[in-house]
DNA sequence: AATCATTACAACCGCTGTTGT
DNA sequence: CACAACAGCGGTTGTAATGAT
């Protein structure tokens, strides 16, 4: 695209005296026409990176430096499994929080979760994969169907947004597949800060508002929960009866926990879930994805996963 | 203390969709 | 309608920080 030679185009890593002129403009114009910013001769930068550097860091009411807690954690898992990789429409759900740091979030993620199945499944390296009904069971576990057109069950649980934490609540972050905890109140409620930063005001164009809701702010501390907690959702993907260890994790969570803004960032028509979710067979997931980075030998070892009373 | 491995983060690249002319 | 420019998204890469040995 950007064929010809870009003579004194700067890459890199942003100096402070970069994003003051980038923020500053950013005031004066709003956060678009970036690539008048090189054209203005303000900044050495290409367009793109000039947005980048400002929704992934200048933008006000950023997270940055704090580590996602357990509440975001489930945010990214339940609704990666919802929508798949879109980092941008999950990030939504995440004030603070943007894109990138969604997907850096999951990719650190997949590469933990693959190690942590190879270093638990180390003797059966490499014999053939998929062969036994393991494979199928999981696909079926791992593609909730719910319908898209969740408008009537959506109304008893549009409170969520506006009151009580969707999160902290032993009910809620029990492991069963997203939808059926999120999807319904994904619908019929009203902007998120995302949303609004995108209608910005008259006065000041380029203010995000506070969210709605006070969300998390403090990194929450990561422990060895962090492991127990990745490998028994993993497990509980794997195997429905696990569920019936979720209480338990239900509980350490929600001490960590605060309030997890189940809301949406915008007002998703309802057709949107079938036409954005894209799907090779019309279903809004695809299983295979959760896979898609994972070990084939993992599978081997889920095999050999002990039902849920040994994992205590 | 040194080295290696892993993680977290920042930034770039290529592609696609949208908008303006 | 066609084209170009722009904005946005997702994938990928590079690197600094941190942890483990």
């Amino acid at each position: 695209m950007e064929g010809r030679r870009e003579e004194g185009i700067r890459k890199g890593p942003w100096k402070a005296e970069e994003d003051e002129v980038l923020f500053n403009h950013v005031k004066k114009c709003g956060p678009r026409d970036w690539s008048s910013i090189r054209s203005k001769g303000l900044l050495q930068r290409t367009g793109k990176s000039c947005r980048l550097r400002w929704v992934n860091k200048l933008r006000p009411n950023l997270k940055n430096g704090c580590k996602f807690s357990l509440e975001e954690e489930r945010v990214v898992i339940d609704l990666q499994a919802q929508f798949g990789n879109k980092w941008a429409r999950i990030a939504t759900y995440l004030p603070g929080r943007t894109d990138n740091d969604v997907k850096n979030f999951w990719s650190s993620r997949q590469k933990r979760l693959a190690r942590i199945l190879q270093a638990s499944a180390p003797s059966k390296s490499h014999k053939n994969k998929r062969e036994g009904p393991v494979y199928d069971e999981v696909i079926t576990l791992e593609a909730p169907k719910f319908s898209c057109s969740s408008e009537g069950e959506s109304s008893s649980q549009a409170q969520s947004c506006s009151s009580p934490p969707c999160f902290g609540n032993s009910e809620i972050i029990k492991m069963v597949p997203l939808p059926d905890l999120v999807k319904p109140k994904l619908l019929a409620l009203e902007a998120n800060p995302v949303q609004q930063e995108l209608a910005p005001t008259e006065k000041n164009p380029w203010i995000e508002p506070q969210p709605l809701i006070p969300f998390l702010q403090n990194p929450q501390p990561q422990t060895d929960l962090d492991f127990s907690l990745e490998t028994q959702e993993l497990l509980a993907r794997f195997d429905p009866y696990f569920d019936m260890l979720t209480p338990l994790v239900a509980s350490e969570l929600g001490n960590g926990g605060e309030q997890l803004l189940m809301e949406p960032p915008f007002l998703e028509p309802v057709g949107s879930c079938g036409s954005g979710e894209r799907d090779k067979i019309g279903n809004p997931i695809t299983p295979d994805f959760v896979f898609d980075d994972l070990p084939v030998d993992m599978f081997d070892q889920i095999e050999l996963l002990p039902n849920s009373s040994e994992q205590h």
